[in-house]
DNA sequence: CCTCGCAACTCATGCGCATTAGTAACCGGA
DNA sequence: TCCGGTTACTAATGCGCATGAGTTGCGAGG
């Protein structure tokens, strides 16, 4: 008594060998491998009867599949906290999951030491325990990623991220795209002179916006001057900055977003303070998601899909899970939605600086937050 | 190329036995078997050389540990939606988890049909991918437990709960206790004819609140009728059934209070109804927890320490895993705080029915809420 | 009557590790 | 010289399952 039911329990019991009750539970009785369908029902009788369920970890080092989805977060999402940046991306994942019959596994690790954290931290790669993994979060220690991919192991990341030398797969929000589309706009309203803001990092996201502003550029026969491109702390944005680029010719912005806005919010706060009114004196456009209470509420913007890039993924791993190679590579983009704001207007050119302050309102912070040097630590933009 | 190292891959490099290099790798080299510490370091260095790491599948279903506890919520936590009943549950195991250095594996499973969720699900026991498992939620399947508990599965369960011949180890709130003192003080305070409202489930918390309502009593020299406990759904409390119950002599509630605080709203809004002030015209102390923007946050009240109930179960489970047999049963209560209210009186004789309503302002609903009629299903109180 | 072919199963092996019962080498004491 | 006792390591086995290569029995075709 007390032990638990195996294979060998049952064929024991009904006089064959392990290796056909095996062979009926997985399913691939009469079909892969001849048993009589009297046999079949035996079997899968008696294992209901005596309460059989298969080991999962034995199962996994026969090389067997458990239906298992492992995820894993390169932030801190567990036990998943208030809804965060990364909320949506699990809720899709959940739902795809579910929808598909596959359970998640969802692992955290004591960070290692700095905070981060790490798959192989504890001496053990845990993803292992499920079929294949689902990695998100924002600045992952790329040789990990690296090593997964060489070790086979089937997983998908969740946003764009390239590695040197591992073809990875991914799914990826279209920054690009969404980026060119709506310094198009801008170009189409006929403004010549638009500076992109970006903040300082070199992550896939932010090399993803320069090259759609680029694009956009190509597209409408027009060249980006190096001066156009402005990677810069949220701190170093100020009305002084502003007005010297206004000087300069500058009609537009394109400012990069992330969930926390960080970039919108000292922008919209140096033009308040220069009395630049948006988007009559400047038109913005904000390159990507913003929380739902945040700053940048009316800017002209767009949006990543995040329930739809979890979906996605599950699929993903799915199919690379039932494929024959699933070394294979495979890549998703995602289209981001536009979202209309109101902080888009045709040019205008400069009034000439000694013009007095108007009254008209521009777009200012909602709330008066604090300076933006008091900002925390950069957030994801995926 | 690309396949992962193995012990074997070491052993071989180096001339010696996969058995020595498992050996050195756990640990136990030099103290329970003899290994030179100059191979011993070898080892050491080659395995960390070659990018050795262990693969947990096999370290199980060898009988090895892996550091990791499962958590598996009968209630869906996955992925958390706002901060519900559940959440200071999980940030205690997370605590308590780091701390001993253990890592977290968070299971989901599609729910079965009928929006439960089960262990045994899916045909395996995924729970066995951790070294033991923390359970959590308000109506599991018993018989699932009971199971585990006959399978030697090490695990905790949060919350007390009997399961039939099955020596179950739980971390539990102390509920008997906190209502034995609360109900305490109100016979301290004069009252004599105290009414005990609990849901009608038959479900060890409420019995929990019965037992001390009883015990009160003893400890008191009084006994209970049975009239004085009133097992009702929140639809059922109305202004009628309290001024009845007040004629009778009724005094003072103790009304089982949960997550939602569905019964507490019903008795203060039928309260409010029936124009009885409280506490003037009758006590009313809850019994459990309250959300935080609840219906009853000026209420006498207990509250469950569900994060150190969280933590409490960690290191029970902990301690099970290191002992030498993990099927000791092992039981933790865990006191609830009191949280003074202004709900609560000394006694006063009922008025007569005739009397004109005052005005004196009566604890009432903060918002005036949908009838309770509308109240989705239960929720728990552990 | 002797194959051939197919249906119905079984044998044997391995996944990567932990563990128990060894064995071989060496050393000191009598 | 022989022996008991260490020290340092290894052989072998099993965990529970999946899987590919058999093996057996039997009816049909030549």
């Amino acid at each position: 008594m007390g032990r638990r039911i195996r294979q060998a329990d049952i064929a024991l019991k009904l006089g064959i060998s392990q290796a056909t009750v095996s062979v009926v539970l997985s399913g691939r009785a009469g079909r892969d491998i001849a048993i009589s369908p009297e046999l079949r029902d035996l079997v899968l009788f008696t294992a209901r009867d005596m309460g059989y369920h298969a080991d999962p970890v034995a199962r996994s080092l026969a090389g067997g599949r458990n239906r298992l989805l492992g995820v894993f977060t390169f932030e801190p999402v567990f036990p998943v906290g208030q809804r965060d940046f990364f909320h949506p991306f699990l809720l899709g994942i959940e739902q795809e999951a579910e929808a598909q019959r596959y359970d998640l596994v969802l692992f955290t690790s004591a960070t290692d030491g700095a905070g981060r954290r790490s798959i192989y931290g504890s001496g053990t790669n845990r993803l292992r325990l499920a079929d294949g993994g689902l990695l998100l979060g924002l600045a992952p220690d790329r040789e990990e990623l690296a090593r997964l991919v060489r070790e086979q192991f089937p997983f998908v990341f969740i946003g764009r991220r390239d590695v040197h030398g591992a073809g990875l797969s991914y799914v990826a929000a279209d920054y690009v795209g969404a980026t060119a589309s709506l310094v198009g706009e801008l170009i189409a309203l006929g403004h010549e002179n638009i500076c992109l803001v970006t903040g300082t990092a070199d992550l896939e996201p932010t090399v993803d916006r320069k090259t759609g502003f680029v694009r956009a550029h190509d597209l409408a026969g027009r060249t980006v001057r190096p001066a156009s491109v402005w990677e810069v702390e949220p701190a170093g944005i100020g009305p002084a900055e502003l007005l010297s680029r206004r000087d300069q010719g500058v009609t537009a912005y394109a400012v990069e977003g992330a969930a926390d806005g960080e970039l919108v919010g000292a922008f919209l706060a140096a033009a308040a303070q220069a009395d630049l009114a948006v988007p009559d004196d400047v038109s913005l456009v904000v390159l990507g998601d913003v929380d739902e209470d945040g700053v940048a509420q009316r800017c002209t913007r767009f949006a990543v899909q995040r329930e739809e890039m979890g979906r996605r993924a599950v699929r993903l791993l799915i199919d690379k899970l039932e494929a024959e190679d699933p070394s294979e590579v495979s890549r998703v983009t995602v289209p981001c939605v536009a979202i209309p704001g109101d902080t888009v207007g045709v040019r205008r050119d400069p009034r000439p600086t000694a013009t007095p302050p108007r009254a008209r309102p521009a777009v200012r912070p909602p709330r008066p937050r604090p300076g933006p040097t008091d900002q925390p630590a950069k957030r994801p933009s995926s």
